[in-house]
RNA sequence: GAUCUGAUAGCUCAGUUGGUAGAGCAUCUCCCUUUUAAGGAGAGGGUCCUGGGUUCGAGCCCCAGUCAGAUCACCA
């Protein structure tokens, strides 16, 4: 990258840059640096004097003559630290004050602090400095949002396409976004202490497969070139982790991420992260108890409380949670009994109800539509959605009391689900024939059910899997709930973009710079008018071209009393 | 996929019937030894997202495109 590309203040910050090495200061040393204290640390544990050795960012820089004050950002926070010239520099040498400190370091670059604690006039714990090290420089200058005394943000940075694009420098400036960060490791950590706790085993399957099951969606289709076959991104951990059930694990977790080549919005990112969890010899009812325990102990662990605020709503993770059939649901809110009633019947009732349908629905799918369309919406506080019709649920158990059913349930929040659990289907026959009429519907054009048969996972069941209840949480969307943030994008370091272009500026002049170029060139010097006349060129073209030529530096316009004149750059 | 909104200095944003761009912070120069987003004085800094068009003249109007956000549709 040419310096003509770059900003006056990155200049600058080069400059510094060598010049700091010509006064034999390297920029970026190699050697550790001893840090023994946090900002955070400093400000709990506060004792005048104390010997403090302190490392981060330099993000505020006020000179006061042969006095300063500056604020150190590090891991845990900021920190204010005081710089005095005839501290720092106590010989006849200022070099290190006045140069070093007040011209040399920008705002953003790493420093080291050796110093002691006081308190200034105002109250603030301060460290004053004895001592300071260049770290890293920073040789692009940081979005600078400020915060008054009453917690106003001034000139806060908040673009969204900048803050996702360039998610460091988010997170250098807006603590709020580390913050749910950190929540999110937290929920993270949380839930492996609940199931670890219990014995439940961590484990770790596939990613790449050659069938992508356990959900209904589209993959990412890939290619392994020695083995020369397709293979798929998985979109659910769920038939291997049973797997794992019949190889005799008792309880099997995994944190995944799945990858399904469909819609972007703001719920919805190409990768995101579930949780699924199998448990041998239990059934849905236990599950739904493990699963109002579980969050409610997760909610606790990552905001002190059980209660959580989402948008216009408050919610509350404290167990139990009501426990409603989809029947009884769809009866609540349409009045409708679904109970007994047949494919065409549920379709007549769509269509005069206001419901999009269309011949590939099955009547699970009918039914399905119905709960999304007419009753979903109204479960803002965690609400059990129990026994889905069989259609839709094809890896799940039978209804024990009524063979139309599953015993599958989903937890809904905020009108959302974020769980989804089973008793598992065991029966190796009934699966084989639940995945024909999977294969059957996907051939009728239900581009949601699956086209494949996973016949290892068939073979897998014929050795026996022991009653197994599973459940999956979406934990992108959990920790949405958690944190109060209503896109996805906010909870998800990274999330998927189109890629920024990069180094595609055109160098080459296109036809009508050519054309004034080339009279230029010769000519070397001429009256502005008279090149334009010369160039026959629309009063646009000229402008656009002239413009264009002098911030390509290849000519210049000057001004005299009488006209204008341009002149070639050599 | 549809509709709407937006893109201007490092950051946050103004920009009037269309007349060659402004502010605050940041940067640079000078003064200042305890300041609390913001001490004082001065200066520099621009591909107005891209490409066309209308016009004597476009940041502004028109067309096409890129990227993003929101709403809707789709979506285990």
């Amino acid at each position: 990258m040419s310096t003509s590309e770059l900003s006056e203040q990155e200049v600058q910050r080069r400059e510094a840059l060598n010049r700091l090495r010509d006064l034999g200061i390297e920029p970026y040393p190699a050697a550790l640096y001893p840090v023994d204290h946090y900002s955070s640390d400093i400000k709990e544990n506060y004792e005048e004097g104390k010997k403090v050795v302190i490392a981060g960012r330099i993000m505020r820089k006020k000179i006061q003559g042969k006095a300063s004050f500056g604020e150190i950002l590090d891991s845990k926070g900021r920190i204010q630290v005081y710089f005095n010239r005839d501290e720092i520099c106590p010989d006849e040498d200022k070099t290190l004050y006045n140069e070093v400190f007040k011209k040399l370091l920008d705002l953003g670059d790493f420093i080291g602090i050796e110093g002691e604690l006081f308190k200034t006039q105002m109250g603030e714990i301060t460290v004053r400095v004895h001592a300071f090290t260049m770290l890293s420089k920073s040789l692009k200058p940081l979005p600078l949002p400020k915060t008054d005394a009453e917690g106003n943000v001034h000139d806060a940075f908040t673009n969204p396409e900048l803050r996702y694009r360039q998610r460091y420098a988010d997170l250098v400036v807006n603590p709020h976004v580390k913050e749910i960060f950190i929540k999110r490791t937290k929920l993270f950590n949380a839930m492996r202490e609940f199931f670890n706790a219990r014995e439940y085993i961590e484990v770790e399957t596939p990613i790449l497969q050659p069938i992508a099951g356990g959900a209904a969606a589209r993959p990412f289709k890939t290619h392994h070139n020695a083995l020369d076959i397709p293979l798929y991104m998985r979109i659910a951990n769920e038939l291997y982790l049973k797997r794992l059930i019949v190889g005799g694990f008792e309880g099997v977790y995994e944190f995944s991420k799945n990858f399904r080549n469909e819609g972007m919005d703001r719920t919805h990112n190409p990768e995101f992260t579930a949780m699924e969890i199998y448990v041998a010899y239990k059934d849905y009812n236990w599950m739904m108890e493990f699963t109002e325990q579980l969050l409610e102990h997760t909610a606790q662990a990552v905001n002190g409380t059980t209660k959580a605020t989402f948008g216009e709503h408050n919610i509350d993770f404290k167990a139990p949670y009501p426990r409603v059939t989809m029947r009884e649901s769809i009866l609540e809110f349409t009045g409708f009994d679904i109970e007994g009633k047949s494919e065409e019947h549920l379709r007549g009732w769509c269509e005069s109800n206001g419901i999009e349908v269309d011949d590939t629905m099955g009547r699970g799918k009918l039914i399905d539509e119905i709960f999304g369309e007419k009753c979903e919406g109204n479960y803002i506080q965690p609400t059990f959605i129990i026994d889905y019709p069989k259609e839709m649920s094809p890896l799940c158990k039978e209804h024990r009391e009524d063979s139309s059913l599953t015993e599958r349930f989903e937890l809904m929040v905020c009108g959302k689900e974020i769980a989804n659990a089973y008793s598992e289907l065991n029966d190796p026959i009934d699966q084989r024939e639940r995945f024909e009429e999977q294969l059957k519907l996907a051939e009728r054009g239900d581009d949601e059910a699956s086209q494949f048969i996973d016949y290892d996972f068939l073979r897998a069941l014929e050795y026996g899997m022991p009653p197994t209840s599973g459940l999956g949480i979406g934990i992108d969307r959990l920790v949405m709930f958690l944190t109060n943030n209503q896109s996805i994008q906010e909870v998800l370091f990274f999330p998927q973009m189109k890629p920024e272009k990069f180094g595609e500026k055109k160098v080459e002049l296109n036809d009508n710079e050519k054309v004034i170029f080339d009279i230029i060139s010769k000519e070397k010097s001429m009256a502005l008018d008279e090149l334009k006349e010369r160039t026959g060129l629309s009063n646009k073209k000229w402008d656009k071209g002239i413009k264009a030529l002098g911030k390509l530096g290849l000519t210049k316009v000057t001004k005299t009393d009488d006209a204008l004149i341009v002149d070639l750059v050599e």
